[in-house]
DNA sequence: CCACGAGTCAAACGTTCGTTTCAATCGAAC
DNA sequence: GTTCGATTGAAACGAACGTTTGACTCGTGG
């Protein structure tokens, strides 16, 4: 692990680029340069390109999960009625945790969400696995005990909400030139106002029919 | 205009495919195949397939913005001071009513916008023009007022957390099936859902700093 | 010392891409 | 009836793509 070996590397570089220019706007030749890797070797280590991004999805995205599924544990073994807020923040949270804003790796990782999530290549589609659905599952029905009243359908939309504020907001971020990136203190300010934006929004009565 | 010249088949065809699969993933061959033109007829008729996908955008964005700036200027002659919940109907409620539910129309709409909203694409970046920022200056100006105590950086943060969730939402709702596609009331009904969450999202007191 | 398997390498495969070329076609103006 | 500009047609261009191949390297176990 001090010294990286080619399949990680390799994972690292097409992190990086899938999150800049996207699964079709990378080519395996670009990821196997800048892994100073050699072409074949995604081939040889994945299969193919397809089966690289879903090895690069997994890794991306396991860690929110669980962080999501902890948080969840934490507040519930706290407490049997947690508050919308608290949810949100153990919900919401993790998805901006990822990003230690001045860091590159931060907007690159919601980047990365974001292009896998709304991808148009059918290779990208269906990325969530049964531990992603389970945590979605898990909060879903908290989120039902905390909000009585909310139909399940407008639920699942709120939820949904929360995942396009989380996503979409660092994309155009991430597309400004350096010089205009989020400092450290500026992602921690986004991820309060993130909270506190959707916090009032999962928090709003159930729209009347 | 009873027969659609070949310009404005390109153009159908064009929205149409870019977004089912994205700027990248649509060949030129695929866009003149389905309008029944010729392959030449981009490179004639719009120069490349990089100023299509502008036409494209062009002809998608200019009546939701147009309705966007009329919703406002029917708010401020009835009113000097709008509601937040009025502001965000008149914003968001466009983002919404390119979209007939149960056409399909609506969810190539909604899908198109979060496409070249997201797509990594150097050719689809920079899609808003002069009227995108200057419909935006004015809702903002408006939000301001309406929301006193609201940091500028923090209602940019809001405002963008709109577009996500209208355009956003839609993205999982295109991909599945015919059969589990909304019907015109579900649409409807999405709609009246996002004005609720949107309208809470927004009313939100500032975050603590 | 040798044999073996994992990993790397340069090279080539066939396909698809966006674009360009140039001749053919067509309707309207003269 | 002919000329002319606008449009369409079939064909080809070079480049880039994902993938495959087969030889080579090298540490390890027999």
């Amino acid at each position: 692990m001090a010294l990286p070996d080619t399949r990680t590397k390799l994972l690292d570089a097409a992190e990086r680029l899938f999150a800049e220019h996207g699964y079709r706007g990378t080519s395996v030749r670009a990821i196997t340069d800048l892994a100073g890797a050699n072409l074949a070797a995604v081939g040889y280590h994945f299969g193919s390109k397809a089966e690289l991004l879903a090895a690069v999805a997994r890794r991306v995205t396991e860690p929110i999960t669980a962080a999501q599924s902890a948080g969840l544990d934490a507040l519930l073994a706290r407490t049997p009625d947690p508050t919308v807020a608290e949810l949100v923040e153990a919900f919401a949270g993790p998805l901006f945790d990822g990003m230690p804003a001045g860091d590159e790796s931060g907007a690159r990782t919601s980047r990365l969400i974001v292009t896998i999530l709304s991808d148009p290549a059918e290779e990208a589609r269906s990325w969530t696995g049964p531990d992603e659905d389970a945590v979605g599952e898990r909060y879903l029905a908290a989120f039902a005990q905390a909000l009585p009243g909310l139909a399940r359908q407008e639920l699942l939309f709120r939820m949904r909400g929360i995942l396009a504020v989380a996503a979409v907001d660092r994309v155009e971020v991430y597309n400004q030139p350096s010089p205009a990136r989020p400092t450290a203190t500026e992602g921690e300010e986004a991820r309060n106002w993130a909270i506190t934006f959707l916090t009032a929004a999962m928090s709003a009565p159930p729209t009347r029919a």
